[in-house]
DNA sequence: TTGAAAGCGCTAACAA
DNA sequence: TTGTTAGCGCTTTCAA
């Protein structure tokens, strides 16, 4: 028994003789190990956690990618939980996977309160934050450029002339506010007045950023918009078109992501840029560090976003 | 100890004092189960294990959902592989799962030897296929109906006048196989002949699609193509752009799969659907049936699939 | 270099 | 209704 555990785990202490003769009778006995019985002594799962919001969502694809990658090439694997965008959801998985079911995990954009996110901090199962910071505690976060990002395309769409832009937040998320302060603060740099008339909330969905277009044409005028995510900057867009409305002669239109569909859409979609890859790449890097390590760091990474000019802008 | 088993497991013996107590103290002690503890003496993970080629691609992604709400419904959680395309990465995985990781998997799409799924249902360890089937071994499947779909989607083509139908293979893969076989089958039905300067392998990417839409242009004259699946219909459609190509006036283009960029691009892409919801929540449902069963029965399961007529084909 | 034995944290059978 | 005990399958001393 101990001998076959050395030679699956590549002790050097056997005989070549002997290791020929485990993995025969392995082979014979189509022997597998239990990896429940493995991780119960050694302490280890080699599993890494991630909580997700919502898998159906394109945009956080590539970010699983890094992640995904990143995990591999130091022999972990990955168990992926959809929190369907409910943070009940994600405080439950939470829960299921800090009983030592994976060695660590990442949360993605979670929408829990800050005191639950300090709570889990507290209790020590190693996580670390993407698009989430938590001042108040000791955890790793890795988030994107929101404020220069916003800034770019507020500022561009000012440089071309547009004075009336209106902007679609998304629902109480620290990256749509974020970028709505941004967008409130560029206005205000530039000598425009902010009109609360010119602000909807959308679902960060297609949906949602129709409905939230169409209730800003109901209120006033406006000849830009600017979009909290592309999701909702591509829903504007489809619904201006239902109306008869020209994308960009008579409305321009910028979005947040450069999710793929942003290039794909006609016009296509001027939007900022993320490092969606290095976002996930990053944080399961930083993860897998603190693991081995008896002496964590915290930190937070922020990584940079970049303005994609498009046609959707009318600025092309 | 056992009573703390007990009240954690909601076994009916425990006087409400007790539980009160017990529950008391975790809460004192931050106290977690150990999962691989429990796993081990129960036998059970209470986890399913998803090999898919690659996350990376939307097709995938409704699938999963499918999967996964079927999976959460019977307290059942997913840890997801990613293949990324390589056979032998899903070999690697399904040695992973099968060391008692998780209660059962379920394949997407695999394209490992059809001697190697054999030697796996041979095992005994539960899992279920998704587009694939294997005649030699003692597993069921969840495919969609390749071939109807494939003769609707030709003879669409072929009643609206077109003559010289090209078309797109993907690399080696049975459902692409099987659309292959349909679409010569459709020709000869309507005394079409079959010219082999008609057909080009892509990867089933846009970049593979569009590769082969110029190397077909460079050999050959025709009227429409039909791709093997969406994403190279999507890639032909941009490289005929590119080309100065009109779609559909100059080149119907033809899918499969219906994504979700389908209708978005422009023209809509003319595909044929497939419940790929369903097709994830059937193999789920299938494969949780079999966990708790002493007698499994093996089955296939054909979904439906169905022309949704846009208008790269000109035939709207 | 190999084997024997203890113990990881849990559940289930049994005893009290 | 509660506590005691054995054992799930592995790794890791320790002894041979």
């Amino acid at each position: 028994m101990a001998t076959v555990s050395r030679v699956l785990n590549g002790s050097e202490k056997v005989s070549a003789a002997t290791r020929q003769r485990v993995l025969q009778a392995i082979e014979q006995l189509q022997y597998t190990p239990n990896a429940s019985a493995k991780a119960l002594r050694s302490r280890r799962t080699t599993l890494l956690g991630v909580v997700i919001p919502a898998v159906s969502s394109i945009y956080y694809l590539e970010l699983l990618k890094g992640i995904e990658n990143t995990a591999i090439e130091s022999d972990y694997n990955l168990i992926i939980c959809d929190a369907q965008n409910s943070s009940l959801r994600e405080i439950e998985y939470m829960k299921l996977l800090s009983s030592r079911r994976v060695d660590g995990f990442i949360i993605i954009n979670t929408l829990m309160p800050e005191e639950e996110v300090a709570g889990l901090a507290r209790r020590g199962f190693p996580f670390v934050l993407i698009g989430r910071v938590v001042k108040s505690a000791n955890v790793s976060s890795i988030v994107v450029a929101n404020r220069s990002g916003a800034a770019q395309a507020v500022e561009h769409l000012i440089r071309h002339g547009y004075k009336r832009i209106a902007y679609i937040r998304g629902m109480f998320h620290p990256d749509d506010e974020e970028r709505f302060a941004t967008y409130r603060k560029v206005l205000a740099e530039h000598g425009l007045s902010f009109d609360p008339q010119l602000v909807e909330r959308g679902h960060f969905t297609e949906e949602g950023g129709a409905q939230a277009l169409q209730r800003l044409l109901q209120k006033t005028e406006f000849s830009a918009v600017f979009a909290a995510n592309d999701e909702m900057a591509i829903g504007a867009m489809e619904k201006a078109r239902q109306l008869g409305i020209r994308v960009p002669e008579d409305l321009a239109i910028v979005g947040f992501d450069n999710i793929r569909l942003a290039r794909h859409v006609v016009p296509g979609l001027t939007t900022v840029d993320m490092p969606k890859y290095q976002l996930g790449a990053m944080a399961a890097k930083k993860l897998l560090e603190t693991l081995g390590n008896e002496h964590i760091v915290y930190e937070r990474v922020v990584l940079k976003t970049e303005l994609v000019v498009r046609q959707s802008c009318g600025c092309g």
